[in-house]
DNA sequence: CTTGACGTGTAACGATCGTTACATGTAACG
DNA sequence: CGTTACATGTAACGATCGTTACACGTCAAG
């Protein structure tokens, strides 16, 4: 029955996995992880200590598997923000995912109360997408493009649950810069410019 | 009758749309109000009753002023989704947005306290949309990108504030499906590979 | 003037919150 | 053995939560 604070670290955060950050209270955490609230308080100092404790957890969790996958050798064929896309929406990522998520809006009305836990996981989104823009695109607003895509779907998939549509939509977002490079090249090999412009609605 | 009820309804929503949704209390409420939460209570029946009537009133501002925004003639030269985000963006509707999305995000995770209040938003947005895409492209997930487009850069919106970055990646992606569009009419005009057509991942 | 509905203030209820006081059990070390 | 440090249980504290009881004032209708 002597749980330390490792092991209450680990079922903290499976608790807070399923039943999310916003809500959480003491007593009701300890009943299910079988201690008390005098005991999460001697552990952690107090409530923040204890969320700053989980939130650090999760962001360790998600670098490590993040720098797996960048270190795994990347299968041919596969765009890289479709191989971020399938690591996000993998089993053993998913629910950390939707936590950041959770956070992040949290964060966004209560900064003071959610602003400490954050860290900057875009930075390490960043060096992938990196990958995925064509170089002559690497503007500010090119990269935020792809980031929004994988936002705007993620968030969809937390609503709505249907992976297949949202994936399908990430592969329609791929296929569309990949058509606009293909235009661009055409049209530099052969640049016969405002003769092709027609359609404007 | 009930004039009182009115305008309490109208302070209200002024305050949610400056302090959230997540962190409502009665007595602050009712002590910015200048009355009581006797008062709220006794006007709105309980909390919850309260809170359905703020977030009915959130979504007739949305409806009523999206529904002047389909009805006014659209500018020439801007696209229909590029029309949408300004007028999500506008100084009048963006705390109603950022509260929308709240709900939203919170209703993910606490379904039977805000799920009731959650009204089919994105069927009017849907209407919009319809008319964002080309015609041959309207299946499933092509509807969902550009909603996930501008989800994503609404999300980093509210995280950020900055405007100019997220509305410039906005026409990006607008670039983005013109291009795609004028690629696919030329290899239409002169179909030298097949390799342009649908692949299946 | 009386009645009764509406609106309001004060105060309290029971529940729950994060946190603390106090006592105790366990086990390693001198 | 006793000491010491960590771990734990029981209870309670004060604060705040949503909600309710009760009394009072206003004002139009009878």
């Amino acid at each position: 029955m002597q749980i330390r604070k490792e092991e209450l670290t680990a079922a903290l955060i499976d608790y807070l996995l399923t039943h999310g950050l916003s809500e959480l209270s003491l007593r009701p955490l300890a009943a299910e992880l079988g201690t008390s609230a005098r005991l999460l308080i001697y552990h952690f100092d107090s409530k923040e200590g204890l969320l700053a404790a989980a939130m650090d957890a999760m962001h360790t969790h998600l670098r490590h598997s993040l720098q797996a996958l960048a270190e795994a050798e990347a299968p041919k064929g596969i765009k890289p923000l479709r191989r971020f896309w399938d690591w996000a929406i993998a089993a053993e990522n998913l629910p950390y995912m939707k936590l950041l998520y959770e956070l992040q809006m949290l964060a966004v009305r209560n900064p003071e109360t959610y602003g400490p836990f954050l860290q900057n996981s875009a930075a390490g989104w960043l060096a992938l997408v990196k990958r995925i823009m064509p170089d002559d695109e690497r503007d500010a607003a090119m990269t935020s493009l792809p980031i929004a895509v994988f936002d705007g779907l993620f968030l969809e998939l937390m609503s709505t649950g249907d992976r297949r549509r949202t994936t399908r939509a990430l592969d329609r977002f791929i296929e569309l810069v990949e058509q606009a490079r293909l235009h661009r090249a055409q049209a530099v090999r052969k640049p016969r410019k405002a003769a092709t412009r027609k359609r404007g609605a």
